[in-house]
DNA sequence: ATCATGACGTACG
DNA sequence: TCGTACGCCATGA
């Protein structure tokens, strides 16, 4: 029988797989953030599931960017599919690279 | 088991 | 504003 406890079992990586998801196009959330809404999480285990991930997969890894607004890093592989992605979607950024927080974060991952 | 590393965040000088 | 230090803890050597 399906119980709870089995969706109890799924694992931290697959909390936030399932929250990135959830990110609609044209939006952002941040790895704090993300890390704020799984439990038993901390932002440096976002980034590691992020860089788990493979290229076939159904995640929106681009939408997720660090406190600043910024693309993570200073280079990695995707760091520039990750510009063309956003700005494909609509996201808007500032001459320095850095996209406006206060109007692409989503809020909400997992209402 | 320990050590180093990492698509991060916050605190501090 | 920028660099450094530390916390976080999964992963691989």
């Amino acid at each position: 029988m399906i119980t709870e406890a089995v969706k109890m079992e799924i694992s931290t990586y697959q909390k936030i797989y399932n929250i990135v998801r959830k990110i609609p196009a044209g939006r952002v959330m941040t790895y704090g953030q993300i890390a704020g809404i799984v439990d038993r999480c901390s932002a440096r285990m976002v980034g590691y599931a992020m860089a788990a991930l493979k290229e076939g997969t159904d995640v929106p890894w681009h939408r997720v960017v660090n406190s600043r607004g910024m693309v993570s890093l200073q280079e990695y592989a995707g760091r520039d599919l990750q510009y063309e992605l956003l700005k494909t979607e609509g996201v808007r950024f500032s001459q320095n690279g850095v996209i406006d927080l206060s109007v692409y974060r989503w809020e909400n991952g997992d209402p």
